[in-house]
RNA sequence: GGAGGGGUGGCCGAGUGGUUUAAGGCGGCGGUCUUGAAAACCGCUUUCCGGGUAACCGGAACGGGGGUUCGAAUCCUCUCCCCUCCGCCA
């Protein structure tokens, strides 16, 4: 008695260990996913084509949703066909068996299920072919502008929604830019980065290096410890299928680094394998919003900006970043969006550079973004605007592509909206603090939030 | 890098060519019983494509691709991932 209890007990102990680790493992659960058109919802694209083409054109995209309509047709039609011969071929071989279980003459039934057989095949190379036409068709088209995003065709068209922080006074002597201060200070070595990789890449020394660090680390802290996020440190190195799902191909391949021997590229963004975590899965409801971040390197060809910015560290082909990313439901995508914004933006704030807040037009922003807002910090070396982060909502487009989906409370499977933006992205924050610090003796103030991680220093030059 | 073993539903686990429309168990959901609960018993349990207002109907999926066959979870082939051992290595 007591030990078949005991028994029972520890039984029941297992299987509520097993449960509670597949609660918490839940999110990880693969789904299913294969032979699916999953890029842009071709719902739409039926049920309301002018819609569709109008926000696209909005996008300066050229996409001919006719011809698209026009093959989801024919393949629908051949699909239909197809299932039709399938389900006669089903039943004509069901009876073969039942027939040969009996000792019976099949040869009748088999031939007419073998001459089913040719033509199913047949149809499929057709609904293969109308298939990859349709799939390349619709990873090309770019996600829809939100309804407030305005029109727009450049960052001419931008609006300027927020600022915050006054332009630095820089009185009685001339803002030196950061490759100069960088240089005279030791802590910034872009010539000898040039030696080592070529044009756009940053060598970092002493109290520079130490400075990379510190943002980094005070970035990942505020995210985690005040912010809510989840920390992760993916791989740098993804393959092709996690690189198609965020959207990078197959339209911007020449953007990015791919490896000689292997099929693998550099990730230009933590966006890219945070994003894909959950590539393939079903979340559950209760899981959302699932808010991560990571701090990666990124690596950017610049390929279509070749020329542009060459001096200094304003662009360069390898930079350090903190990433924020959330998965959530459609319903609050966009309070998250404002949310995750002025997450980056505390930043700034706390970092005391100053800042202004774009609202992309439609034409401004990326392909995969339905709205997008661009914080760019004020440098007074340079005296320029740079961007330090972009924050997007990209809607069900990438969550689309990349099949990630979630569980209703009620049973059904839905798509997640994903969102995310740079909190922040070290370079530029790291130009804006050495030209906006600098001082008449060319030494730089240390923002008080980054003291602790630089060891107590005040100035970084001053012995 | 070499050798061997393995990948089946939310989980565990049967299944080596045709009543498998994937056994059985666990978990979950609903119900019966009960003052309530537990137990017991009964039923349900995935995703995708196509059709339909819907109920529902048809098709597909046993890691992935290709093949053999009238018919493939099952046979062949390539490939990916996991485990064990050997080698190498931060």
């Amino acid at each position: 008695m007591l030990g078949a209890s005991k028994a029972k007990a520890k039984e029941t102990t297992e299987t509520a260990k097993e449960t509670a680790r597949a609660t918490y493992m839940s999110p990880l659960r693969t789904a299913k996913a294969k032979g699916k058109k999953n890029m842009f919802d071709i719902n739409l694209i039926r049920t309301d084509a002018d819609k569709v083409a109008k926000a696209l054109a909005r996008k300066g995209a050229k996409a001919d949703i006719a011809a698209v309509r026009e093959l989801d047709e024919r393949r629908r039609a051949v699909v239909t066909e197809r299932d039709d011969m399938r389900n006669r071929r089903n039943a004509v071989s069901k009876e073969v068996g039942k027939i040969k279980s009996q000792g019976g003459d099949a040869a009748g039934p088999m031939a007419e299920s073998k001459a089913l057989g040719d033509q199913i095949k047949e149809m499929e190379t057709e609904i293969a072919a109308l298939d990859e036409q349709l799939t390349t068709a619709l990873l090309l088209l770019p996600n829809m502008p939100a309804d407030d995003v305005p029109d727009g065709t450049g960052a001419d068209d931008n609006k300027t929604v927020r600022t915050w922080g006054d332009l630095p006074q820089l009185t009685g002597f001339e803002p030196q830019a950061h490759w100069d201060l960088g240089e005279k200070l030791g802590i910034l070595d872009l010539a000898r980065a040039a030696k080592l990789s070529g044009s756009g890449f940053s060598l970092f020394v002493g109290d520079g290096s130490r400075l990379v660090r510190s943002l980094i680390n005070w970035f990942l802290d505020v995210q985690t410890f005040e912010n809510g996020y989840t920390e992760v440190f993916p791989p740098a190195l993804v393959n092709a299928k996690t690189m198609t799902g965020t959207g990078q191909l197959p339209k911007f391949e020449e953007e990015l680094y791919k490896l000689r021997d292997d099929p693998l590229y550099l990730i230009p963004t933590a966006e890219v394998p945070v994003t894909n975590i959950y590539q393939d899965e079903i979340l559950d409801e209760a899981d959302l919003p699932r808010l991560l971040t990571a701090y990666t390197p990124c690596f950017r060809r610049e390929a279509g900006a070749a020329g542009r910015e060459t001096r200094g560290m304003i662009r360069v082909h390898q930079f350090d970043k903190v990433e924020m990313v959330k998965f959530t439901t459609p319903e609050t995508s966009g309070e998250e969006h404002e949310k995750l914004t002025r997450n980056a933006e505390g930043l700034l704030e706390r970092l005391g550079l100053p800042y202004r807040r774009l609202l992309l037009c439609a034409g401004d922003m990326s392909m995969f973004a339905a709205k997008c807002y661009d914080l760019e910090v004020y440098a007074a070396g340079v005296k320029r605007w740079l961007e330090v982060s972009s924050c997007s909502n990209f809607t069900d487009y990438q969550a689309r592509r990349a099949n990630i989906r979630y569980r209703t409370k009620d049973g059904k499977v839905r798509l997640v909206h994903t969102l995310n933006g740079s909190g922040l992205a070290v370079p530029r924050v790291f130009i804006a603090i050495l030209e906006n610090n600098q001082q008449a003796d060319g030494t730089v103030r240390i923002p008080e939030v980054l003291r602790p991680y630089m060891g107590g220093k005040e100035f970084i030059g001053k012995k």
